[in-house]
DNA sequence: TTGCGTTATGTTATCTTATAACAAAATGGA
DNA sequence: TCCATTTTGTTATAAGATAACATAACGCAA
């Protein structure tokens, strides 16, 4: 299993720029693998020091171009409570995260079913939610706010770190 | 109706402040009171710039720390998509925060109904919501991610915004 | 194939956002 | 009043991000 979902993400991704006539150019690939290696949220300035290594250019507009680009078709996210960017684990169209961010190893976790984006659009349209309704945000069917795009961040602590934390209590 | 809202929302917080022993200094409250007379998303470094004005202590460390108490204590949120900050509108416990950002005119309003606060908790203890069973991301009950917070972005177009693009382009 | 407009890369310089570290002052009990 | 704790103010610097421009690669039409 170990990067059987990392090559198959990196597959789709290049699947998904030809069929998208994306060009897919050496910088932004590479950006892209360092990501799914890292398999975490990476800051900027260290996807730019392994930029660095491979002989790419080494200054902050190379790699943040590279994002831009990975970001704006799906393929990578922005992680805004760690200031990183985080390789998309199932790429399609672009879309706005869910992602579950572990407090203790810093792990990030993107959780993608339709149901899901879904809500966001809800919330976003006030529409879909009985709440929103019910909390009077909602004037007689007229549309409020019109959501284009959402990023939602949970945090809190991953499997692996609640089951360390128990361990080393008792 | 004007500022009754941000009048209330002040008066809340000096209350509940009391209630809790914390000590709303000077600084805090004028940086809160900041926020509240903006009514939109304000940087760090402008709300600096007032308290310059104001005869504080203008060294960013002045503001950040008084963001930072108002923060954690559920009076003040970030702004992840805009790095910035806006005052909560309807501020009691701490909280994480739902927020409409709209693209064009920058303003931030905030969404509060428990129903919201819930669906949050549910997508990162993936339980709440059948989507996330469906995907195969909770095994056997056992809890997968202990959520603890989150900040939910929903970017878009606010009803003024909307009309005023509508008209123009007519 | 050449030529040309477009897109991407590389670099310099700079801007914005945020924090570390420490001294001085205010606060609130013992 | 004294002391521990918290808060404020300041200097300095770290970390993150972008503007602007020159160079290079690409992709297509002539």
């Amino acid at each position: 299993m170990a990067n059987s979902g990392r090559d198959e993400a990196f597959e789709k991704v290049e699947r998904l720029c030809k069929e998208r006539n994306l060009r897919l150019t050496p910088v932004r690939k590479r950006v892209l693998e360092i990501l799914l290696e890292a398999g975490r949220a990476l800051g900027a300035y260290e996807v730019l020091e392994s930029l660095r290594r491979d002989g790419f250019g080494h200054q902050p507009p190379v790699a943040y171009r590279a994002l831009e680009f990975l970001q704006e078709n799906g393929f990578v996210h922005r992680v805004e409570g760690m200031k990183g960017y985080v390789a998309c684990t199932s790429p399609s169209e672009p879309h706005g995260p869910v992602l579950l961010v572990c407090d203790s190893c810093n792990e990030v976790k993107e959780l993608r079913t339709p149901h899901l984006e879904a809500i966001a659009g809800g919330i976003g349209s006030y529409c879909s939610l009985e709440s929103a309704a019910e909390a009077g945000q909602h004037h007689g069917g007229k549309q409020e706010f019109l959501a284009s795009a959402h990023a939602i961040e949970i945090l809190g602590c991953c499997k692996q770190c609640s089951e360390a934390s128990e361990l080393s209590s008792k």
